[in-house]
DNA sequence: ACTTTTTCGTACTGACTGGTATCTTAATCC
DNA sequence: GGATTAAGATACCAGTCAGTACGAAAAAGT
């Protein structure tokens, strides 16, 4: 997962792996069938680890600026030791036509969760009268999705976090709650 | 130019070009001297072709959302026989890490390019009042270049063009001119 | 102690990559 | 017509890839 996350899918071979991880490639084919089975399984250990407990926040009752906050703060980190940069599950979507049939299928699955916690985060907010909904909620989620991957990919590629921050933040104004018209107007 | 265009960067081999093009290998070595001049040959022709034309209609007099259509109409425009899906440049400008020197060298050119000739757009617009700027043009145009190039990636990607126009529309209406508040106000 | 089963890794397959040495054929020059 | 030059292509280089056949070593069972 790791080796995937920094260095990119397409950038780690299975060769490499078993150098890196120091065991032969017949015992890594008996351990997990092939390549695919890898990225699924390496995907669903990054799902458990940081995938789910962001999604998480999005569940919760917090003011649509506060969640807003938090979910760019954490698309906009830059890698560190521990944390590699960007996300792992949006490289593979961006790698989405060279997975294996497993891995795609896990892909797509996450991607319509995703975009499901979206609506219903911003299905809320909008109740809440935290934000005005411009358009369909449908399609305000797949925005959001859409937006939020899309900062992903960039920091990945190492652009400047303050310009995807800043950028971020003009894409998600379209939320915007309306301005306050005074009353006596 | 059209393999590449029509297959993406890295999906095409110098191996099938010449394989396709009828052409031996140190036949084509001779001609082109390497994958990178040939990469950036294919870039320099898909320029004076496709991108120029495109980049004229942005110098234009027109009102902001007259060509605020036409280029989300170019970006958002399926594969057809003639003129395959997405954009070359904006192929070239995501696997920009996997070029060659040449190649490179010119998409970052052509990059800085776009992003000045969406700035001088904006800026016209934003004088005759078709549209308020809500932070600084350099940010705005930067925000243009990346929305566009998203368009131009999902595209290519072959996602729905109705809903990538969808999410364009949603992007690009943070530049939406002050609403008329009435004279009595 | 001896056999069976399971684990493990060397060494390979075949297909691909970008790039080139070298031989042959064709055009050009005088 | 004969020498020189350019174009062409076969067949190769060293490297990569994902995946596997098969022999050696170690465990387990009896």
């Amino acid at each position: 997962m790791d080796r995937y996350w920094r260095e990119g899918i397409e950038a780690v071979s299975i060769n490499e792996i078993c150098r890196r991880a120091n065991i032969s490639k017949p015992g890594f084919y008996r351990e997990f069938g092939g390549e695919d089975e890898l990225l699924d399984a390496a995907l669903t250990r990054y799902y458990e680890t940081v995938l789910a407990p962001v999604m998480a926040t999005l569940t919760e009752d917090h003011p649509f600026r506060q969640t807003l906050d938090s979910m760019i703060e954490f698309a906009t980190t830059p890698a560190s030791s521990e944390s590699p940069s960007g996300c792992l599950f949006a490289k593979m979507r961006t790698a989405r036509g060279h997975l294996g049939p497993k891995t795609g299928e896990h892909v797509d699955q996450l991607c319509e969760q995703g975009v499901a916690v979206f609506a219903a985060w911003l299905e809320k907010c909008a109740q809440r009268g935290d934000i005005t909904l411009p358009t369909s909620l449908e399609s305000a989620a797949g925005y959001v999705d859409v937006q939020m991957n899309q900062m992903l990919h960039r920091i990945a590629v190492g652009e400047d976090p303050d310009t995807v921050r800043a950028h971020a933040y003009l894409a998600f104004s379209i939320f915007a709650a309306p301005t306050e018209i005074p009353r006596g107007c």
